[in-house]
DNA sequence: AATATTTATCGTAATATTGCAATATTAAAT
DNA sequence: ATTTAATATTGCAATATTACGATAAATATT
């Protein structure tokens, strides 16, 4: 085994735990905090405020895209992340 | 590697990572939103209720613990579980 | 076109998580 | 003292996560 068993749980169960798990690293929230903070930035910004290697900064940031917590925006050369609101808000309300 | 590199993080950022991280599986969302629902229950009951084995529970239910999110009060031969109001007003605050 | 810049992906090692059967522990009941 | 009931722990296999060097892909600059 190892994995989890999503099938067993409701839908609700299963999308809040993984928005919780995608916030359940501190790299991952320090990017949020930064987001919060700067409201919009670059992908490189982010990397510098990170104490880890910009692939491994790339990874936390993918899952939380995927995780719908953040959005990428393709700004000509580099990439404009900022905070998805309506996730943040599913997450308050959740609470 | 494979080990978070919590010490390049705040306290509170790892705590609040820690605290997520533990509501993010489906069964322990489940344990959670049981315990508030029925206020006090025993172990057993979890274990009816998740679609988990007993020992699988009991692991959830230790980090649940773990992360300060539930508590535990021995009641005899049982273990009477309920959530611990204080962890989960923090993380309400947090966001 | 060649080079630099920015971000993503691949490959891989180290570690952590998930799940369960088997077993241990502890207290209650007989 | 035995047996029963409730929960925890151990041991292990399968899978996932974390981290990073090397490299790729895409656009910008010269």
């Amino acid at each position: 085994m190892g994995a989890t068993k999503t099938s067993h749980f409701t839908d609700k169960q299963n999308k809040v735990a993984t928005m919780l798990k995608a916030l359940g690293h501190p790299a991952r929230i320090a990017v949020i905090e930064y987001l919060l903070k700067v409201d919009t930035c670059i992908c490189g910004d982010i990397v510098n405020e990170l104490p880890l290697a910009q692939p491994t900064v790339s990874q936390h940031l993918k899952e939380l895209k995927n995780a719908g917590l953040i959005k990428g925006d393709i700004e000509g050369n580099s990439i404009c992340y900022c905070i998805n609101e309506k996730a943040l808000e599913a997450i308050q309300k959740y609470f």
